[in-house]
RNA sequence: GGAGAGGUGGCCGAGUGGUUGAAGGCGCACGCUUGGAAAGCGUGUAUGCGGGCAACCGUAUCGCAGGUUCGAAUCCUGUUCUCUCCGCCA
């Protein structure tokens, strides 16, 4: 959620933003709720000091009768008045929720996800003098995916990994938590890309994977509903990307400025049900209701929320290239990178099969919108309070990540060769 | 799932209808004291909203949501979380 403040004195660029992010809405029709819940708001507080100063004067003795009329004069009009109050304040709050986030000067406008703006690309495509197979072609080759059988199960879009697939996968998530906490390689990152951000190492994070509806829609991640998963009978939804239950995990707190940055990396199995893709995607795993992500977030102060964003898009950039998996970084335009955030960065591995790049990995920034409605906030050195600046972003798909190794590392015979830095993860072979 | 107990400020903890936004203690900050430190003493120390250049003023908040009352941290209802015991269970 934006600031109101901000709102009020920017009514034309928040206009605007949202016209280029794609998001309808009136900002003059929330002005005027807003005054009007302002006026209402001031009617109630004088109202309220007023019973306050009758109730005061009536402790101890017996009330006479005409102040006991007052009073209760004065009880019903604030009644009225507050009755207003809360509905005018559910109306402006429903409205200043649909604002989107303001995006920074750099992201490219754009209408659609095609006006994406290719900010690099890194590895050469590998050539190969065979015809390369999708990563489904070669699971089913080796009997790493069972698709049928989870159809019977639970229907579309589920898999049974097997074999060497599972192994890949474990391997991953060690050699990503075992990168992230190492404080040899944050340096390694920082230096190699000039940043001027914190070195502190990722705490590895094991979450639940549900989370109730108000700290969902706290996040700005519960809409569209019908992408996500309810428990029936409970409050709670299966998490989207540990994003959700990470970002959430300090709602309500204020940290000391010694603190920050937070950052976590998180692994977690997410559920999407992914409406509207139906057709799409259905070879493989490349898009499934189920996937296992590992993922980073990060919780900071607003001075260094820009360059923690690029520090993330740094670690994903680095982890790609020691998995020898060409790319490209995708600055994405006001039309892709979603309502709370300000800045996104989506990157592409190359998948052969498909001659083209596709997206493994997102990174998000924020700003101060999320934090808003979460109330995470620091106490600055000088005593004083303000939001904190949320960033995540994908440190590795698992489906798509293994998809990627899988069809750059491709043989003739539907073997895989394995890139050196997972070997250790994986008893030393070099062969899968 | 059943029975019981309880959620109060950064922390501990008092408080069962009326200057209680909240005693007392701890912690923290500043000052005094000291050669220096400890101890001691003094002062200060929650968050949101509205208003004001500001000092500050008003208002709300004692898990959350309702209700009773002139007045609620205190009474009533619902709900949620924690703890103990029983049941079930990886």
């Amino acid at each position: 959620m934006l600031d109101i403040r901000f709102v009020r004195e920017n009514a034309e660029a928040v206009q605007k933003n949202a016209q280029a992010k794609g998001y309808d809405v009136n900002i003059n029709e929330l002005l005027k709720w807003d005054a009007s819940k302002r006026q209402l708001q001031q009617q109630a507080d004088m109202l309220r000091e007023r019973r306050n100063e009758m109730s005061a004067s009536m402790k101890g003795g017996k009330p006479s009768e005409d102040a006991l009329r007052e009073a209760k004069i004065v009880k019903e009009e604030l009644n009225a008045v507050e009755a207003s109050l809360k509905e005018a304040e559910a109306t402006f709050t429903d409205l200043l929720k649909k604002v989107p986030n303001m995006a920074l000067a750099d992201v490219p406008v754009g209408a659609t996800e095609d006006e994406n703006v290719v900010a690099k690309k890194v590895g050469e495509p590998k050539h190969f003098d065979f015809e390369p197979k999708s990563h489904a072609e070669i699971a089913d080759l080796r009997g790493w995916l069972d698709k049928e059988r989870a159809a019977k199960v639970t229907g579309s879009r589920f898999a049974y990994l097997k074999g060497d697939m599972v192994m890949l996968q474990f391997a991953l998530i060690q050699f990503v938590m075992s990168k992230l906490s190492d404080q040899a390689f944050i340096d390694e990152v920082i230096r190699e890309n000039n940043l001027n951000v914190s070195n502190k190492p990722f705490l590895p994070i094991l979450p639940p994977f549900m989370l109730r509806t108000e700290l969902y829609d706290a996040m700005d991640r519960l809409e569209p509903r019908d992408d996500r998963y309810k428990i029936e009978d409970e409050d709670l939804w299966l998490q989207g990307s540990a994003e959700h239950v990470l970002g959430s995990m300090h709602a309500d707190e204020i940290f000391t400025e010694a603190d920050m940055p937070r950052r976590y990396i998180g692994y977690a199995t997410s559920f999407r049900r992914e409406a509207g893709t139906y057709g799409k995607d259905m070879e493989g795993t490349f898009r499934m209701h189920q996937f296992d992500k590992l993922e980073m977030e990060s919780l900071g102060l607003a001075e260094n929320g820009l360059e923690e964003h690029l520090f993330m898009v740094a670690i994903q950039e680095k982890l790609m290239q020691l998995l020898e998996i060409p790319y490209q970084v995708l600055m994405k335009c006001t039309a892709d990178i979603g309502k709370p955030n300000a800045r996104g960065v989506d990157i592409e591995a190359w998948l052969p099969s498909q001659n083209t790049y596709r997206e493994t990995h997102t990174a998000d920034y924020m700003t101060d919108y999320q934090a808003r409605r979460l109330k995470t906030r620091v106490r600055r050195a000088d005593g004083s309070i303000e939001l904190i600046h949320t960033n995540d972003a994908t440190a590795l798909p698992l489906s798509r990540g293994p998809i990627a190794i899988v069809e750059n590392h491709q043989q003739a015979d539907g073997t895989v060769h394995v890139p050196e830095v997972l070997r250790p993860y994986l008893g030393g072979r070099e062969i899968l």
